[in-house]
DNA sequence: TTGAAAGCGGTACCAC
DNA sequence: GTGGTACCGCTTTCAA
């Protein structure tokens, strides 16, 4: 009874009650206060419980409902479900940590992650590391503040042992494309290795043996492993490894320009190439477009959109990124959900495209 | 002096008191509950205030800074900062909606937005509508209902009115790409029909008069503007615009295919095309491609990758979807910090990028 | 069925 | 300097 009248809001000044002189340098625009649960039951005359029971679709006396539901709407009310789950401790939300999500495989991967976390009834924070460890740890311990229920990761390459703390309380890790270093958890990998062997042994097939490989700096653990497959199918092939035909850097179109001119015009030049990612096989394409000449053989790992259309088509090692997110999203669910079953490492299998590009003989 | 023994945690068993028998649905994982700021308070025998003002770099005695410190260290405390902000009534949090975030112009365009937005030490939240107004209303009430503190949507076709009880709650947000419908807001957009309009300029200005328009749905606000700046570039050279030359079809390879079959085998076929995005520019190459014969002159709204390495080059009238992300979050976090000047409308250019297939001539 | 009161994990205000 | 206490907005417990 005590709330009969008063149907404004019950409670003192909200907000700002002292110094209101300047605007606070966040939440200016805040117009009218949001209302609340507290300003919906005191309008519809009823004890806060009641509304929230009406919200969360439990039963109260119809009459009661219509009320509250009528408040509701006059008020123009939506539940905070922050505060919410700050109540149920829990978060309802994903954290996502790629190195360039303007990647085209990358971007793919996070489409597939986003489709399982809002099935899941998840909201997907995402966050760019650059490549950069430290950048990387920032967004990591961002998420991780505010309680996300799990993280999926595209490590930066370094330890990832500063996880342990939030793994152990119980946030749900997920690493994907590249394995974490440091610790162990669940890990979705492409089949780097057998991808690239596959590959190379494609143009050992054809009668190279010069082949050239052009790859990103061997801290990068997918390309220290395509090239391990590039040398694996030489060997396979009986053929002698040679260290000029390697090359690992950071990738710009200067560094590959230049490793591509000094290859070919050393004395006995490679007939063929494997290039170490789609990044990678664009720039080398532009290299050997700008040199002229003969275009020697070339697959490449990773598929990209026109890779038919070039002339000829390049013949590629595709990786499924979207299945990748998805398998690694579903495995995060599974974690959250309760599956503390043991770590897993689970290999995706490449596909090989032959376009044309990796069917030029020497 | 209270606090001096009793250093673990002072409360009761917290979290599932009762009933504790099955796993619940979520947060089974959750190992040792976090530590809290009462947990550090009790180990380190002072008030929790005392540790909430270390936590945030406010002063407090040395010496009692180090026993603080040192129980923080110990178990591993770090602050829950969803409680931070729900006590301080925000969020550091704005969510991003688009149509396609594996779109190589949306993936770039959330690059950009989540630089600004990690700049501005907020965390960026992602979903994707795929152009369904259902799945962008509801994501868009997950995000309203974790208080974001603002929205940025590239719409899909149909009324934004549902925004109007949070824009009016002083959810900052901004409309990119494309305007909002039924409300208004700020809005970012590129210039479509001036792009559109130079480019098939430039295909007049080669002797073309019979050009082909391949364009998406007219309810897409993008297509409908590059189809204006068509007409009008064609009214400017003083051609009649044929209705059989313009294709506005949810764009698929069969559609854009058969669109394209259409038009070059008619009686009086083009010698030209405008593609109105990157899509179906690249469902035009292959439509044209399996077709043969000779390749009639294009310009394609949009640049792409590759789109300099096919023979002919691609020439394009490209939009920077970076600068279109930046622009666009920058003036969301103005809004977010207070301004409430009036409601913008941003135009950004084009740039007209000649590289072959636009000066073929007819 | 309903509601008062005690939390969730922090922060703000204000005495001590 | 420090800590008590009210409070953010909601859910949970439990008595009425």
């Amino acid at each position: 009874m005590a709330n009969d009248e008063a149907a404004e809001s019950p409670r003192g000044p909200r907000r700002r009650a002292a110094g209101d002189a300047e605007p606070p340098p966040r939440a200016a625009r805040r117009g009218a206060a949001r209302p609340t649960m507290r300003d919906v039951a005191a309008k519809a005359g009823v004890g806060i419980k009641s509304v929230s029971r009406v919200v969360n679709g439990e039963y109260v006396r119809p009459e009661t409902e219509r009320v509250i539901v009528a408040a509701i709407a006059e008020l123009g009310f939506s539940r905070n479900d922050s505060a919410a789950m700050l109540r149920q401790g829990l978060s309802a939300s994903v954290g996502l940590v790629l190195e360039d999500i303007a990647e085209p495989f990358q971007s793919t991967l996070t489409r597939a992650v986003e489709a399982v976390t809002l099935a899941n009834g998840s909201i997907l924070m995402t966050a760019s590391s650059g490549e950069d460890p430290a950048r990387e740890h920032k967004v990591v311990r961002a998420f991780s503040a505010r309680r996300v229920d799990g993280l999926i990761i595209v490590p930066a390459a370094h330890s990832q042992r500063y996880l342990l703390p939030d793994i152990q309380a119980g946030v749900a890790t997920v690493f994907v494309d590249r394995p974490a270093h440091g610790i162990d958890a669940d890990t979705i990998l492409a089949d780097n290795a057998g991808g690239a062997r596959d590959g190379v042994a494609h143009l050992t097939g054809f009668g190279h043996r010069r082949i050239g490989f052009i790859g990103d700096i061997a801290e990068i653990f997918t390309a220290t492993e395509r090239l391990r497959g590039y040398t694996e199918a030489l060997a396979g092939a009986g053929i002698a490894a040679d260290p000029a035909l390697v090359e690992m850097e950071r990738p710009t179109d200067d560094t590959v320009g230049a490793a591509v001119a000094r290859m070919l015009s050393a004395a006995d030049p490679p007939t063929a190439f494997f290039t170490g990612n789609s990044r990678i096989t664009m720039m080398f394409l532009r290299a050997v477009r700008l040199r002229g000449g003969a275009r020697p053989a070339l697959v490449a790992f990773d598929d990209f959109e026109l890779a038919d259309m070039l002339t000829p088509g390049i013949t590629v090692v595709a990786q499924d990124a979207a299945s990748m997110g998805r398998t690694a999203a579903e495995l995060l669910f599974r974690r959250i959900g309760g599956d503390d079953g043991p770590t897993q490492r689970i290999h995706l299998s490449t596909r090989f495209i032959p376009r044309g590009s990796g069917e030029i003989p020497p």
